[in-house]
RNA sequence: GUGGGCGUAGCUCAGCUGGUAGAGCACUCGGUUGUGGUCCGAGAUGUCGCGGGUUCGAGCCCCGUCGCUCACCCCA
């Protein structure tokens, strides 16, 4: 009898050997800088009640209108897969009273998210980020830090063909001014129907409509920008200031637009060169109602998620992974069934003192094995027969260039430890 | 959600105006008994994405469906 094949969900990111590697190798050197810089793990379920999202990240976005992934959970529930991360951190954070310490809270996290998109190079139904959330205070330098945080992830992964966009969304009272003007604005356009509906949801989108004629018909539109309170943009140009200060280059980029409702004043974009029309590889900003619409008490705060899926992606493109960091160091080819628990026990000590070590396994000849390890991308080859076990010497061999050298099997790790 | 392209061995693909499938790479074994990457030989591998239709006959034509991909849209 022959089953059908059950095939991956539609869209999905998944990773297999060889490719998981560089996957969470990109994962880990993305949210490395934020370890250092003291922001500690949450660790939060993959879905929530549907209203922490339609309430938090706002019922007009597409988001939340038109790409969450909802049902109904056997308690009749509502009950949806999280499409971001931020709005499940405020609520964790009211919900355990982390804001009720000292604050800033600073916290990082890492895992899948869900959107019902169309599939695309770089859009995934699931995909990954990491992202992190300082919490609870106002001040031009924690924008910075977060910035250059995000900023570090990417360079430790070795990119170097992103730009950095950054604008201020203002306070309330900034954007409420800018509304009018450029509502009075779009309302001389001549537009279809599809993107007046649009505008009328969130006006901003047409500074991000990518067809030639509406950016010449943008061109003019009022700019949020130009409309900051004197606090706004004094916090704004605080936040330059400290970036020009870090050596963070950016530019500043009144246009841009970001899909969430809950985003405030300082927000940023990373967008790469080298990836298609998912260009996106992080972003963030600062949200200061999000806190206390889902229930806490009028905190503001600051984060970014990065796309970890994207990353990689990019890191690809720049081609900066090169694959020997991930193979092992080396590689015991035992000859004969008497050698394998000899070599078995040889590599869980060498694992012990931290050697990444191969055993090759059944009973294949030794051309077979050393094809193997070759394989296998190990750095250093060992034959264990019944000679080496009786003189307690073995040949290391060099895989790179063959070159062979004799070490006393009590030594070898030693001698491992000195070339690795 | 809208539109374009594609779907043949593990991978990259070929398959003439329809006559029931092939190449390269990879894989396994061998070519001197214990030293890989080259070379030579042998071998295994496909419900031609899936379902239906046209036809004496379909991988090739038609319809549907699923998936991949690119753009719009959206964003990580």
């Amino acid at each position: 009898m022959k089953y059908e094949k059950i095939q991956a969900p539609k869209g999905v990111s998944e990773y297999a050997p060889p490719l998981s590697a560089a996957f969470e190798w990109v994962r880990e050197s993305l949210i490395a800088p934020a370890k250092l810089a003291g922001y500690k793990l949450i660790e939060l379920p993959v879905f929530e009640d549907t209203a922490l999202f339609s309430r938090g990240v706002g019922e007009s976005t597409d988001v939340v209108s038109k790409e969450m992934y909802t049902f109904e959970d056997r308690g009749g529930r509502s009950i949806t897969l999280r499409p971001e991360g931020t709005a499940g951190v405020m609520r964790a954070v009211i919900e355990k009273g982390l804001d009720r310490g000292q604050l800033p809270v600073k916290v990082w996290y890492s895992g899948q998210f869900f959107r019902a998109e169309r599939p695309q190079a770089g859009r995934y139904r699931q995909f990954y980020q990491v992202g992190i959330e300082a919490i609870g205070l106002d001040d031009p330098a924690i924008d910075a830090e977060v910035i250059a945080i995000a900023d570090q992830g990417f360079k430790v992964i070795g990119l170097r063909n992103y730009r950095l966009e950054i604008t201020s969304l203002g306070d309330a009272k900034s954007r409420a001014a800018h509304r009018v003007d450029l509502l009075t604005f779009i309302e001389k356009l001549d537009l279809d129907e599809a993107t007046r509906a649009r505008a009328a949801i969130n006006p901003l989108r047409l500074f991000d409509d990518k067809r030639p004629e509406m950016k010449a018909a943008m061109q003019k539109a009022p700019l949020l920008l130009d409309y900051l309170s004197a606090e706004s943009l004094s916090n704004f140009t605080q936040v330059k200031k400290y970036l020009d200060q870090l050596g963070i280059t950016y530019q500043v980029n009144p246009r841009m637009v970001r899909g969430l409702d809950y985003y405030t004043g300082t927000t940023f974009e990373f967008i790469h060169e080298d990836l298609g029309a998912q260009s996106g590889i992080g972003g963030g900003g600062r949200y200061d109602g999000l806190m206390e619409i889902l229930g806490g008490q009028s905190l503001s705060g600051i984060g970014f998620g990065l796309g970890v899926d994207r990353a990689l992606l990019a890191a690809q493109a720049e081609g900066v992974i090169s694959d020997d960091q991930f193979t092992s160091d080396l590689f015991i080819i035992p000859l004969g069934d008497e050698q394998k628990s000899v070599v078995l026990s040889l590599a869980a000590e060498l694992r012990g003192a931290g050697i990444r070590t191969e055993i090759a396994f059944g009973d294949r000849a030794l051309k077979g094995a050393l094809k193997a390890a070759d394989k296998s991308g190990s750095r250093y080859v060992v034959i264990i027969g019944g000679d080496e076990v009786v003189s307690g010497i073995v040949e290391l061999k060099r895989m790179s260039d063959g070159t062979i050298t004799s070490v006393k099997i009590s030594e070898l790790q030693k001698a491992l430890l000195g070339v690795i």
